[in-house]
DNA sequence: CTAATTATGGAAGATTCTTTCATGTCGGCA
DNA sequence: TGCCGACATGAAAGAATCTTCCATAATTAG
């Protein structure tokens, strides 16, 4: 597997991405080696960039967040520069949780998170159409989100 | 916005969501409010469910789950049995990230990690075309993560 | 086999957590 | 207005944890 990751580093990797809220201690019990080196590895974690961040993953519906949006893209022009402007754009708005460049049907795949329908629909009209060199986007409302941001399996 | 919170909740959950390995003592110094108030806001946050989990975020590509693929998945039939079933196997299959029932000319749309494409094709030969139901899939390899999983705005 | 490099756990001072408690704030009600 | 109850707040302090130092053990290179 991955250069430079023992068994115990994985172990310590699956055990933070489950609960990255463990103390030192219980890291250190369940990984079964000392405080003194449970810190020090999983400060070599964090420094060389296994771990990119530790984040609170806050509940959508909690903060009025609860729809969910996919939206295929098709770009007016398949050159590099289009693709860059539009990528440059699609960075600031905020509402886009994922944008990914992909081979087929469509150019982008963006997943969105809004309030509701009517918000999306306001934000389509008025902030995605306008988007850089778009030519067409096709619409996926999420009914039910069966899975959602699955922790890696590694 | 969401009943329950106030100015300092939301940005609370704002900072947390962001930096999830934020001391009591440094978060309560960011939200201005004493370390005692802190901690039990805090508390409250996970005990309303506010807070799902708190994960580290693992490199993909550190754990050898560099390839990223989008499917769009077409079921022999629309019945809720036939989503049930379809579903349930889904929930188990760990490289899918994310699985959502979505309105148009996808019954589902799938997010996978895997190692690289040979990996896929294995994949989609033995475990995802032999998904229960299943008429159709469409296969969109991301060619560039331009925006992979950002924090929530809220 | 030896030497150098690296990793390990114990120990201890410094820091942080977590609870208690007295005080302060807000809204309802006579 | 004035009182009361419910709730939130910050200071304080014992308990727990973090973080670093150090001597030792394990691993690797020559």
């Amino acid at each position: 597997m991955s250069a430079g990751l023992d068994r115990i580093d994985l172990k310590m990797l699956r055990l933070l991405q489950k609960n990255g809220r463990l103390t030192n201690a219980e890291l250190a019990s369940l990984a079964d080696v000392s405080p003194a080196t449970c810190h020090r590895r999983t400060q070599r974690l964090f420094d060389d960039g296994y771990i990119k961040t530790v984040r609170a993953m806050v509940q959508p519906q909690m903060v009025d967040r609860a729809a969910l949006v996919m939206v295929g893209v098709v770009l007016d022009r398949s050159t590099p520069e289009s693709f860059a402007q539009f990528e440059q754009a699609v960075s600031k708005l905020s509402f886009i949780l994922d944008c990914n460049l992909v081979a087929g049907d469509f150019d982008y795949f963006l997943k969105i998170r809004v309030r509701d329908m009517a918000d999306f629909n306001r934000i389509h009209g008025s902030q995605l159409i306008a988007l850089p060199g778009v030519r067409q986007t096709r619409t996926f409302f999420v009914m039910k989100e069966v899975v959602d941001n699955a922790p890696l399996d590694f």
